[in-house]
DNA sequence: CGCCCATCGTTCGTGTACGAACAAACTGGG
DNA sequence: CCCAGTTTGTTCGTACACGAACGATGGGCG
């Protein structure tokens, strides 16, 4: 249907539309949220203080110091990571010790997890660390802004 | 499941907290634009209608289509993709016949892009999908607060 | 008890992300 | 003209992200 204007008139199939492109990436919602996903994600690393430890790695451990001793699959669905995604996460928080597995005694099927002495250090100092990291990421808006924002992205997340 | 309070009582310092933990994941910005995001790419896939497609490939066509011919970086630069991620996405995009590539006469390092038949098509074409993804997106929020939403979440967005 | 079906964790393949290091090519200043 | 510094595109390594298929286990129901 509707197309440019531009190269109609003329013939460079190049095409581009300097006055009304019909589709404007920069204010599409999809492209929006991930560059605000980039720019969290930048703050993070800068403030987190520990190079190794990713944000996914992090939400593991906070979420585990929350709920306690669970299931991979389980701490999976609590932090939005499908069960291959946390196979990598939990096994390198293992391998930095960060983490321990043992069977369930009552169900073979699953590995429980929890936080080793070095994991509950890590959280207790990263906390606040993940307090500011928020605040920095929510920076350019006013108190009032950031609830509205986290009121309606909330609603924007199934 | 047993778990918190009980052991918040005795002396564990596995200390979770059933009450009221300073962390909460699920009330971060970053865990919410993650879940956001995620959301967003799970209604691309299932809107677009193009089962190769993915978001970047499209940002990538859409904004080729939008500007003309340019060179991998500045394409890059303008769907905020690093230069080792555009090659990927290039390399695909080319091995479907979706862009061409030729050198710039007037600067040997660099590549131009363009938009061949094929891609043109799947432009035209992916078009009125696009804006549907991002509407069903936004969908969960009325119009007036997807103005507002719009606009808090530019202003997170570097 | 036996069977169907769901769940748990793993592996594979593909596609973002991005830091780091490179070689080739351009730029500007002296 | 030459050197220093930058830009362009590539490659490597690591870490998400997720569909798909897999073997082992568990639960329910006839």
């Amino acid at each position: 249907m509707a197309w440019r204007a531009a190269d109609r008139a003329e013939l460079t199939s190049a095409a581009q539309n300097a006055d009304t492109p019909d589709y404007l990436l920069e204010d599409q919602v999809g492209h929006l949220l991930r560059r605000a996903h980039q720019r969290h994600t930048a703050i993070f690393q800068a403030t987190i203080g520990d190079d190794q430890l990713t944000p996914l790695q992090f939400a593991a451990l906070m979420k585990l110091a929350d709920v306690g001793e669970t299931s991979q699959n389980q701490l999976g669905r609590l932090t939005a990571m499908d069960a291959a995604t946390m196979q990598g996460v939990i096994k390198r928080l293992i391998g930095r010790g960060l983490i321990e597995r043992r069977p369930d005694p009552d169900d073979r099927r699953r590995l429980l997890l929890t936080l080793s002495t070095d994991g509950e250090a890590l959280v207790a100092a990263a906390t606040a660390r993940g307090h500011e990291i928020s605040d920095q990421t929510l920076g350019p808006l006013s108190a009032a802004e950031r609830q509205v924002f986290l009121k309606l992205l909330r609603r924007l997340t199934d």
